[in-house]
DNA sequence: CTTTCTACGTAAAACGATTTACGTTTAAAT
DNA sequence: ATTTAAACGTAAATCGTTTTACGTAGAAAG
């Protein structure tokens, strides 16, 4: 059954041509007349001829290969990003190279390593930290990247990611206007830019409304160390009113816990979980959300490595994409009973008693 | 900043030894004194050297790259079988090559040629539909390959799948046990071989409760047309006691229809998922699923077509993993007054009757 | 009619590794 | 000490493409 594959030497000779002129039709490379094209192509219709990549990317140099890097495979706001990636690149022939750095520095470095010995035309990335020591391997490659969602305090290069501080001020706003003063945020890891950014989103509520300093708790990068977390918080504080969470995994916990204290959503306390999915929709009661454009992100980043591969050396671009609140029903008013009104003197309040004295 | 990648000759040169016994200090193919070895290594760090795949997969013929062709990469149970795959492969410094068929099966083929120009060592694939068209492709390029999850009814090559029978034996007695007579089955499509034998297993067991036959919809490959479905559903029956989701797009659907119908869970109507995800366990509900033993099925897929790599020719492996029903709280016993008992009279009550005359 | 382009085909070099064929050194055996 | 074989290096051939340098034919220009 094995058939060995045919080269562009036996479309040569059943068309009678060189086999750089077969080269030459199947890159466009260079024109060739009509019939003589035609007769390659059936050629090599006939012997199931397709171009060895490995062979055309070591000759070429430039390969149809991009590759990206994510923190977590398993982790479905990242697959969605792929999706989008793989679709947009497969629609101009060119394949993925996937590789998950497993939240790690340094694995992170050493998957890029490999994923450049193919010597990808670019390279998407989703920084496992704000070191984000592989920075230093891709420039020094030459290669474009864009780094996608995390994106370093002072980073320069081409980024796409959401605009994480009006994301946090959204949410934060929303549990205000329904009552909520004793709110806990959980984040994965405050070593991230972009949950500080969701993080200073929300204090410029705080700020904004004079209240109590912001209350986080840091979950990490699972959902099972997210559960465990939580469940000690239970030890430390009472029960606050609302929890924001601050990434997928997050929200989960949250809910798991929650489920746990056999705390009902959202009568004893509000939900709002981050990132948007299917299943956010479905549960009862649906989840209140900050959904970020995922989908978009992908088709911006590949626009922008696109360019890039083609040459183009305009400055950076920056783009950051507005996520939108998902009003659904696991947020309610804050019931009265349960307000403790932990709110300092506003600063008029504090005015006025001054002037009165 | 950009750096031109050091080739051998380069490595070799500040070595001060041939191109080829670099090539053996990384290849290990053949012996390098232990003295020469550390120099070229040396030499390879200095310089950053990294070996170019495309140049040695071109020349050795047998690159370290597998390719995983899945329906769909925005479906968490395919993303978590790449991410097993991926996690064996790279343990062996293997790179995957991840393509996405969208569930249709000339897209499958056309992704499968462009990745079989890379010249794979082998193929992990979950074929769109049982057609599986690929399979040609794959064998006349007499390549490895292991197929997973959706393994054709008279598949015979290698392969990897849960024991869906068994599974929806294990969901359908669970029903029953707890009272429920009238249960909608909310399968994807009735073309896939998993699905079709996941209702036999329910049938079976109906047949040994001599209870109705299957009552069952089609609900198509994703959470939109999944939702559309059931919300007909409504107006061309009365409301079942149970629904039982044969895919994980399905218990969506399902869970996002009964919140509409306003329907509580469990006290109105029971819902048995399947494929068992983080937010099952966080909702509330907390979701009764079959879970399929993902990361197993990964792996073992992984270490067939490692085997087969390395050039073994047993038999072909047919495995099937167990299943598991995990008990939440999504099922409830059903309750009396909606149970109608639509039971026809069993073949015992039958003989009795005949008998009695 | 000659000259000058332009268009397009061919042959051969190149890409960066692995592998083969062969040579030299070193160790083991007689 | 001589022979034999094993061990290990090197140079060159090779993989399947793309690209370069060159050649030829026909068209356009004078």
């Amino acid at each position: 059954m094995k058939v060995p594959p045919a080269s562009i030497k036996d479309v040569a000779k059943r068309a009678g041509v060189s086999a750089g002129t077969v080269s030459n039709v199947f890159s466009g490379n260079r024109p060739v007349k009509p019939g003589l094209a035609k007769r390659v192509r059936e050629a090599a219709a006939a012997l199931g001829y397709e171009p060895d990549r490995a062979a055309s990317q070591l000759r070429g140099g430039k390969g149809r290969v991009v590759g990206i890097v994510i923190p977590e495979l398993s982790n479905p706001f990242f697959t969605s990003l792929v999706a989008a990636i793989e679709t947009a690149a497969r629609a101009e022939s060119f394949d993925i190279l996937v590789a998950s750095s497993s939240d790690d520095d340094s694995e992170e470095a050493a998957r890029l390593r490999t994923l450049l010995a193919w010597k990808p035309a670019g390279v998407v990335i989703v920084p496992a930290s704000d070191e984000f020591p592989s920075r230093g391997l891709l420039e020094k490659a030459g290669l474009p990247f864009v780094v996608v969602d995390r994106v370093p305090q002072d980073f320069t290069g081409d980024a796409v990611s959401s605009d994480n501080f009006d994301a946090g001020l959204q949410a934060a706003r929303h549990l205000f206007e329904l009552g909520h003063r004793d709110i806990v945020v959980a984040a994965s890891s405050m070593r991230l830019q972009n949950i500080r950014e969701r993080c200073s989103g929300i204090e410029s509520v705080l700020r904004e409304t004079d209240s109590a300093p912001l209350s986080l708790i840091e979950l990490g990068f699972s959902f099972e160390s997210a559960a465990a977390r939580l469940e000690q918080l239970a030890t430390e504080r009472r029960r606050p009113t609302a929890f924001l969470a601050l990434t997928n995994f997050g929200t989960l916990g949250v809910l798991a816990t929650l489920q746990q204290w056999n705390a009902r959503v959202p009568d004893d306390v509000s939900v709002l979980g981050f990132d948007d999915y299917s299943w956010m929709r479905a549960v009862s009661p649906p989840l209140t959300a900050i959904r970020q454009p995922v989908e978009e992100m992908g088709r911006r980043a590949w626009r922008i490595l696109r360019r890039r591969i083609e040459g183009d050396s305009e400055p950076p671009e920056g783009i950051r994409l507005a996520c939108t609140l998902e009003r659904r029903r696991s947020t309610a008013t804050c019931p009265p009973g349960t307000t403790i009104d932990i709110k300092r003197p506003s600063r008029r309040d504090r005015d006025d008693l001054a002037k009165s004295n």
